[in-house]
DNA sequence: GATATATCGGATTAATATTATCCTAATTGT
DNA sequence: ACAATTAGGATAATATTAATCCGATATATC
């Protein structure tokens, strides 16, 4: 019942390419060294952001991510997802195959709805407010400066 | 991001004992045959139930588990976190040690509105009502009924 | 073109969490 | 005493998530 580590590290990600600027290339290693996220792990990520169009790749020297779209026009929702798929919060409880045939089950319909809440708050949550606020992030990006000098 | 079967398991449980009658002793058995679960697995999650005051667990022969609670006084919520602890959805973002010094990070309260909205749906979703509908755990009873003639 | 810089992407390993089962002990009705 | 039932600790099996390894590939620069 928890974001995986692999969407956190994907908000942490366009966050941070969120206050560099939309368009603006950082290298991966330095959005891992700030963003305290395993290198190697973070290219994975950086595809699946990718993939759904969020970032984009530049490879070779002098290579490294940047946002597409700015994040005036993206949501949590749209990174979450894109790294760990459609937000579903259960089966059927009692029959996965079950429920399709049947879309009034009662308990399925408040998971149906639970469901459906959690995804429009993530949707309503756009980075350009997140940037705006006081983010743990934004520590984290201002200790990992404190630390490089 | 998802409910564990442990849950789905639990409130398939509670639901056939609320479906019985609160305080009728039905077996493990008998439950774990008609719901369609592991019975050793139900007898752990039959623990942490009868921990939470949901249901009394009756030893020896003719023994069994009974509900504590009337359906009407019983909701989702409970049932689920009974097992799967407090509902959570993440740690901060970046820092789950941080988060709790600075209440105000704005990632952070995004995952917080969402998580309350989750539990307060599952709170609201009494048993009475569930067994009220048509719930596919309501099938998987017929369905056993069928198969024992 | 050679070289250094960076990412790609498939394979693999490690770590963690979940699910399920085994088995002996304890409890209770008959 | 005996049969029926659950308790509860240990362990095994499975699934998921997280992380890393490494040769291939792309690109800027000299």
């Amino acid at each position: 019942m928890r974001l995986t580590r692999a969407g956190e590290y994907a908000v942490r990600c366009v966050l941070y390419l969120s206050l560099t600027g939309k368009g603006v290339l950082a290298k991966r290693k330095d959005i891992a060294g700030t963003m305290d996220i395993p290198g190697q792990f973070l290219a994975k990520i950086a595809q699946q952001l990718s993939q759904a169009g969020i970032i984009e790749i530049v490879q070779g020297a002098g290579g490294g991510y940047r946002l597409v779209l700015p994040p005036e026009k993206l949501t949590l929702l749209e990174v979450v997802e894109a790294v760990i798929g459609e937000i579903v919060l259960n089966d059927c409880v009692a029959n996965p195959d079950g429920c399709y045939r049947s879309p009034s089950c009662t308990v399925h319909l408040v998971w149906e709805k639970a469901r459906e809440q959690l995804r429009e708050t993530l949707r309503q949550a756009r980075f350009v407010d997140l940037m705006a606020g006081n983010t743990c992030i934004a520590d984290l990006m201002k200790s990992a400066e404190n630390r490089l000098g």
